[in-house]
DNA sequence: GTCTATACAACGATAGAC
DNA sequence: GTCTATCGTTGTATAGAC
């Protein structure tokens, strides 16, 4: 079972060339030329907005705010970002690369359906563990995206919940899991998964850390999608 | 046990009287002296203010907007509401009235700790479905209150937090639950719960109303706090 | 490629006529 | 009690010197 440690790592090398992409994909909008300023000073705007707008919400930042905390003034910040909403795009087209690279990841070695889900939920909760500024963004923006995007951001909701039923499934053909309806738990699952990048505090200060969580989501979950027991203590509700 | 209709009814008239009341906490900073009317415009501001805020953000919504919406001009509207920092006080003292009032509602009948639990649950989610649009407000504009609205905010979760635990205490205590951890176990018990009135979307488009959102709920927490039953087809994490 | 200075629109809030 | 007209401020974005 792989560990936050090394997954970690995986993410960090991926951001960069991530970064790279977003850069060459929107060559012709950028004015500044030099590929390596280029993409290390968009690389520090990406992250700056997000802290910002974590704090005060992506509207609420100005973009002056965002020249103060780079140290680009205004103008040259213009040279990198063509207007506030295309900033916007780009930093959104950012993670969702970051999801689909890490989504389509296999597990190291194949696994039962029991694994197999353990390994969903663990690989899940790293990711939005190692990019949390990029989840929590986007889960408290949604609203605030044009059309095109929030449909998007609600297909990528759905897409991975996709992921735990079609898991949940070949657990019930198998004979290992019996949820009561593996659609249903696999969108009450997502909720147990967002919390970890939502609240934060919650967990920061009850000392735990993101394997400590897994673990606990685990445990919270397999209980009502295993097979039960002979004995009815453990049925769902009558 | 109680139906979400008959609760629903409760709150309708509960609203009203809490309106009520904060127009007369506010009666100070409002010119507008007939109670009747003022107390009616009051609740119309408020309403659209949370329907055009969870649309755009409340920062993002112009007074001019909410102008429009209710069809007061940008001058009387002033006679109501002193400031939009000062309606958006009155908008959060609005709820906290009306959670504080319905958390402290008895159970119908006296019930044993399993019992206790899904009475928790469904008043719970009764509460927030009877009253999304605030709920949704609140969670969507924590980060953006002053730091004072922020931290009744958190002790909010956590006090419906130990609304839980205790109850699952309780239960060990009885020998009816066994959790792996009762604050936990609590913890994650909440966003669950939440999921409810943040995704109305994926509930709706799958003809889920709140009943059977709490029957599935139930389901889902049961076996993960109840008694293991002899053998150990239910247990959970080793 | 970066800066300072500024254009123009939209914001929250108020004045004063009715 | 409500309206229209307007204040000063702040927002995004750009022009033009260096």
């Amino acid at each position: 079972m792989i560990s936050y440690g090394d997954f970690k790592q995986q993410i960090d090398t991926l951001r960069l060339d991530i970064c790279r992409e977003i850069y060459r994909q929107n060559k012709a909008l950028i004015r500044v030329k030099k590929e390596d300023v280029a993409v290390a000073r968009l690389t520090a705007i990406f992250d700056r907005t997000l802290e910002i707008s974590n704090r005060l919400g992506f509207q609420a930042m100005s973009v002056r705010d965002l020249s103060e905390a780079t140290g680009i003034s205004m103008g040259a910040l213009y040279a990198y970002i063509e207007s506030k909403d295309k900033l916007l795009e780009m930093i959104l087209g950012m993670g969702r690369m970051a999801v689909a690279r890490v989504m389509t990841m296999e597990p190291p070695e194949p696994v039962d359906p029991r694994g197999q889900l353990r390994w969903l939920l663990r690989a899940h909760l790293f990711l939005t563990e190692a990019m949390q500024p990029w989840f929590y963004f986007s889960y408290m923006e949604t609203r605030h995206f044009d059309q095109q995007a929030r449909e998007r951001a609600m297909e990528g909701e759905l897409m991975s919940e996709r992921y735990f039923a079609d898991c949940l499934r070949a657990g019930v053909e198998q004979g290992v899991f019996q949820p009561r309806d593996p659609e249903f738990t696999a969108a009450l699952i997502k909720p147990l998964l967002q919390d970890w990048y939502l609240k934060r505090w919650k967990y920061r200060r009850r000392n735990i850390d993101v394997e400590a969580y897994a673990d606990a989501v685990i445990a919270f979950i397999e209980p009502a999608v295993l097979q039960p027991a002979v004995t009815a203590g453990c049925a769902a509700n009558d």
